[in-house]
DNA sequence: CTGTTAGCGCTTTCAT
DNA sequence: ATGAAAGCGCTAACAG
């Protein structure tokens, strides 16, 4: 019924404790017979390490927390997919906290985690979480901690990104080139870093094209009911030709914008969108998307995470490791091949 | 620098380590003033119990797992968004496990929770699981667990699913009123409940249609390349004017066969799914989809395991308790309103 | 090579 | 109302 425990082994086959344990981590100390004869009453009886114990025992746990804003938006779930991947490569277990976007619950999810219940940390940060004193707990406490997409600018550790800069470059460099003549960049939060990255290349592809193709910026907020109607209304007064959606939600808002105006995509108006809902882009020629490398990112995310973890003692995790992952530009055209 | 403790707090206030404790956790044997005194330092400390200590020493983690097959597929991330949710609701912790479909990796993630890691598990299963022997050591352990989507019919343990017969039978209703003569079934494995069901509520739709329309089966493989050629060979040979895609996947992969061959959708053929992305469905018209409550599932699913938590003592939770949250089905011709 | 012992940090009897 | 002490299951020093 229950658990089965080393003291059980150990009573069973007249040995100590301790010579239970280190036969089953395979100490050297060990004779193989002893080990053997351990080992196959450990099979026999099922036996399973208890995972606490251990964990309070020796100090680290060999779990890793992931905590991200929502897992609605496709994009994370490929990233948690990835992490997933290194972890069990590496026998690591994986605990995962929402945040809902809410600075509150971010805190309260990092407080707890404060007890050494993981011994390490991904994250990426809510939309709204400007200030950081919630995290310096974490420093203070030297748990390893790396930052992915979202990452926290004032805070020196390590971070996984995408290059936001030029893929937006580059993408609207494709909607002018393909004629839009009035761009409207929406913004989705002021305070997230692939927010500011996107808009920057955004205006820079404007603004080295001098004055031939306008630009406007709408900020948007989190709440759907409210986007469609900042959108449709800025559709309707502003019309733009081209839409460059900084997350994939103000894409989909978009189009229902604009169906509700009944303006065509993309005759009427070019939609352009951060998005890592391949399917979506596969399903509907008529958008234009740019393909974050999820996967990849919380497979990079985790292996440097396991870096720290392992070079431990060499105290240099400090260092400020930055991958950026290119992206893929996938563009309409080029699906319906 | 290191987490601090309970005995640093005992010590620092001249009281036992178990005065601390009790009136950490609010116990009605300490005094108001002692209390006080203590979560005061408490606080001003950042004191943050230790995980491990506590569950090691109650039999209880405070910890639920959640084993899926994967989560590329979109379904499976609004099912952990639900599962989250509750959890949160109750304090309780999330681990996440991936068994890639792979039977192998789900008796190892299952084996190593035999330790009393967690309170309670939810589960959907990998689709190559025929034999469930891997299974029975969490009965024997006692170990709370509920099945969802996937379910193991050999098992008596609580399932949440949706209505897949009936949503199937709808769905194929649906395909012949829209004046399909010849459908395929794409079959995800035999072996998936989910995948037996929705083929028997095909099957029974187009039985009472005596003879009218025609139906064929294709077996598909996990393979997406061998998969795509499957059913370009199919609809080469066969002709159908109607796929009906037990899952997703093969939705998508049957939009690039009949591309591929030239194939207009849903002129020429009619692809119908069960689905989750939304967003395809949103986006491409052209397809018809049958949402599955995902989010609701999860929180579902998570509901009956903490009742089950809860009711530890009564010892009835091998009552089987279904829920069958009923599906909302939405066509294409709905959307295109 | 194996056994004895001392905790990890916390909860929980049992005393007082 | 508070303290002393035992112990959850495991690891790791220290003996021998």
């Amino acid at each position: 019924m229950s658990a089965i425990t080393i003291k059980m082994l150990a009573r069973e086959l007249n040995l100590a404790i301790s010579t239970v344990s280190r036969a089953l981590m395979d100490s050297y100390e060990i004779s193989a017979e002893t080990k053997e004869k351990v080992h196959a009453l450990a099979r026999q009886l099922n036996y399973q390490p208890n995972h606490y114990a251990s964990s309070l025992r020796r100090q680290r746990s060999k779990t890793i927390a992931v905590i991200i804003p929502e897992i609605s938006n496709n994009f994370f779930s490929h990233v948690i997919n990835g992490i997933e991947a290194i972890a069990q490569e590496k026998n690591y277990h994986v605990l995962i906290y929402f945040t809902h976007e809410n600075q509150q619950k971010e805190a309260e999810v990092i407080q707890h985690l404060l007890s050494g219940r993981v011994d390490g940390i991904l994250m990426s940060m809510a939309g709204n979480t400007s200030n950081i004193q919630h995290l310096h707990p974490i420093r203070e406490q030297g748990i390893p901690i790396v930052f992915f997409d979202r990452i926290c600018a004032d805070l020196d550790a390590p971070t996984v990104t995408t290059d936001d800069f030029d893929s937006s470059l580059l993408a609207t460099h494709h909607l002018m080139e393909v004629g839009c003549k009035k761009i409207a960049y929406l913004s989705i939060s002021p305070h997230l870093s692939i927010d500011c990255k996107r808009m920057q290349g955004f205006q820079q592809a404007i603004a080295t094209k001098n004055g031939n193709v306008a630009s406007l910026l709408l900020p948007c907020s989190t709440d759907p009911q409210r986007n469609q109607e900042l959108i449709t209304n800025m559709l309707a007064t502003e019309k733009p030709d081209g839409i460059f959606a900084s997350v994939e939600k103000l894409a989909i808002t978009s189009y229902h914008a604009c169906a509700s105006l009944g303006l065509a995509i993309p005759a009427d108006v070019k939609i352009l969108s951060f998005s890592n809902l391949e399917t979506a882009s596969l399903l509907n020629p008529a958008l234009t998307t740019i393909i974050q490398p999820a996967h990849d990112m919380g497979k990079s995310a985790a292996t440097v995470l396991f870096n720290m973890l392992e070079k431990r003692k060499t105290r240099n995790w400090e260092r400020n490791t930055v991958i950026r992952s290119s992206m893929i530009i996938r563009r309409s055209t080029q699906i319906a091949r």
